[in-house]
DNA sequence: GAGTTTGAAACT
DNA sequence: CAGTTTCAAACTC
């Protein structure tokens, strides 16, 4: 079990000689030392040996669930430094691959004791991996390492930056009481490969964000494999591969042979068909993978229950069997000589592409879209950014004249000035009270968190990505005084008036945000009902509703279609009246043709007009 | 649950 | 860096 370290031998095997700690002789890259002795030295290699650190930009329309609270909750683990956020294998991945400020360097990722999943009792009961309906785990996964100690990355805890709790493994050395041990083997590790525990999905500038969903046919994850798969047998479209896996397409970075995991593969969509529902499910997870730029064994998105894999299979059979459908060649890989996976015969349909390939046909697939997809786009946050600065700056003025005409009107009482200036000085020291304070609460928070990290200690992933905005704050505190004094002013300015108009500024901006957030919310609002309405409607009489698949919003601005599809899952979108959320007007319009419907959403793709944002 | 298959990791 | 071995997960029966 993953309590069981140390004792018995280990391991258990022919290559006979064996260190005085039970490891064998041979000689890796660097040979482990379990004595002990390197309990407390310096990860020094690995903790200079920062990699680079990708930045990759993602963006979805798969909404993704937010973490919850209890991720960061403070485990008990005392003897942990770092208490790490209890992390199950669907959680959130650290944003490394996200364009994270300053991101952990690998030695910080695998220095800390990274993430006990929960804390139980040593005696614990192996507990199996359970799954709730939407194949989300609900439990960290446990290994059956009994070879490894746990300390290589053949074992998933391990390599996830996990210690073992609770698993089936037998001499683990992957805990708290082995950490000395743990450590070399991390060293060791990252010796052999500086990006052993760094996420092996990096996210992907290719995807669905820059195609209009009617060009899709089929949602593409995000995100590829950095080292690619070498997948011989199972065509990628099993478990033992690691894009499959992720639920993400291999890439150019794969050297599989036969590979069926490819946008188009008809393999690949008869196993998701097969169970759609669960699909669905699955495409949110892995699009939290994609966002986070991490998942699977370094954080693998958990995989679709495999509830329905016998029926899956049978279609992937039927399909394996069908000659037509057999590939023998790769499929095409942007720059290994992938030819286009395109069929062998002209039985199969369509040309395929790859991720980053021509566009695939269209299918049937229903697109899981955010009830917000295209709502905002980037003119929209121009905009909105404008007015924000113009708030900002008009709020500066209104403080700036208010001050002058009260500092003109103060200008003869000498005493008054005075004691303004007292009560500048208290309110100086106030502020610098209260930035103190929210830099202690956010240590205290977070121990583990910037606080460590400053301190050297290192932060596990999760944590950090959890606390970027912190992070943040702590920076900017931290800007305002780099000797660690904070400036009684605020930001460096030293004065209570700068202080002013900044809090005016950040009272505008706030307020107008979150009152443009508040119509964004409405209008979200209203189209979830109508698209209940309409799904209502397709219910009572899907024929007439399949069939027409229109209906007519009438706003101020004109008529929005909306989709023949509830609830955000859409092929195509309607542009929103954001500043004014329209009571619906449902009227079911006979003789619409889909192609119409397509046709308009692509109008209705442009971003509303500069006019209309300025209301928000 | 035991045995087999598979592919990543470790090693030569 | 290619080939082989080891390992543990995935899968099958």
């Amino acid at each position: 079990m993953g309590e069981g370290g140390g004792e018995g031998e280990f391991p258990p095997k022919k290559d006979g000689v064996e260190e005085e700690s039970g490891f064998p002789a041979k000689t890796p890259a660097r040979q482990l030392d379990f004595t002990g002795a390197s309990d407390g030295h310096s990860l020094s290699k690995a903790t200079t040996a920062a990699p680079t650190v990708v930045t990759t930009e993602v963006k979805t329309t798969i909404v993704i669930p937010s973490v919850p609270s209890s991720a960061t909750a403070t485990p008990t683990m005392t003897t942990t430094p770092l208490p790490p956020p209890a992390v199950g294998i669907s959680q959130v991945r650290p944003t490394v691959l996200m364009g994270t400020p300053n991101p952990p360097s690998q030695a910080q990722i695998l220095n800390a004791p990274i993430r006990i999943p929960k804390l139980e009792s040593p005696k614990a009961k192996p507990r199996p991996v359970v799954e709730a309906r939407d194949g989300t785990p609900q439990k960290k996964k446990q290994c059956n390492c009994k070879h490894s100690r746990c300390l290589k990355l053949y074992c998933e805890c391990f390599a996830s930056g996990t210690y073992c709790d609770g698993c089936n493994c037998v001499n683990c050395f992957n805990n708290v009481e082995n950490e000395p041990a743990r450590r070399d083997a991390v060293e060791a590790t990252l010796e052999r490969n500086p990006n052993a525990f760094r996420p092996k999905i990096a996210a992907s500038p290719h995807g669905v964000q820059n195609k209009r969903p009617e060009e899709i046919g089929e949602v593409v994850l995000l995100g590829k494999h950095n080292k690619g798969c070498h997948c011989k047998k199972s065509g990628c479209l099993k478990k033992y591969c690691e894009c499959f896996q992720a639920n993400i397409l291999c890439s150019e970075n794969c050297k599989c042979l036969d590979c069926k995991n490819f946008e188009g593969s008809e393999e690949r969509l008869a196993l998701f068909h097969g169970d759609h529902s669960n699909h669905m499910t699955y495409l949110q997870l892995a699009a939290n993978a994609a966002i986070t730029g991490a998942v699977g064994s370094s954080g693998f998105a958990p995989p679709p229950a495999p509830k329905r894999r016998k029926s899956q299979e049978i279609m992937f059979n039927q399909a394996n069997k069908d000659p037509s459908t057999h590939r023998l060649a790769h499929f095409p890989q942007g720059n290994s000589g992938r030819t286009s996976g395109g069929p062998t015969s002209g039985a199969s349909p369509s040309p395929v592409s790859r991720p980053g390939g021509n566009a695939s046909p269209a299918t049937s697939k229903i697109v899981y879209r955010s009830l917000l997809a295209d709502i905002i786009q980037p003119p929209d946050v121009k905009a909105l950014c404008s007015v924000l600065v113009t708030s900002a700056g008009e709020a500066a003025k209104t403080v700036t004249d208010k001050r002058n005409e009260t500092e003109n009107r103060m200008e003869d009482q000498t005493e008054t000035s005075l004691a303004s200036s007292a009560q500048d000085h208290s309110q100086g020291n106030k502020d610098a009270a209260d930035v103190e304070m929210v830099e202690a609460d956010e240590n205290q928070a977070d121990k583990s968190g910037a606080e460590d990290a400053s301190k050297g200690k290192p932060l596990s992933p999760a944590t950090l990505a959890l606390m970027c905005d912190e992070q943040d704050t702590i920076f900017m505190v931290a800007a305002a005084s780099p000797n660690g004094s904070v400036d009684p002013g605020g930001y460096g300015a030293n004065s209570q008036g700068q202080s002013e108009i900044y809090a005016e500024q950040e009272r505008v901006v706030l307020t107008r945000f979150r009152d443009c957030l508040s119509r964004l919310i409405s209008y979200a609002e209203l189209k979830e009902s109508k698209c209940s309405a309409l799904a209502r409607m397709q219910l009572q009489s899907p024929a007439t509703a399949t069939a027409t698949a229109t209906v007519a919003v009438k706003t101020e601005n004109g008529i929005q279609q909306m989709p023949p599809m509830a609830n955000g899952a859409s092929r195509t979108t309607t542009q929103p009246t954001l500043n004014k959320p329209q009571p619906i007007q449902l009227t079911t319009t006979a003789n619409t043709s889909n192609a119409t419907n397509t046709a308009n959403s692509h109008q209705l793709h442009k971003p509303p007009a500069l006019s209309e944002k300025k209301d928000l």
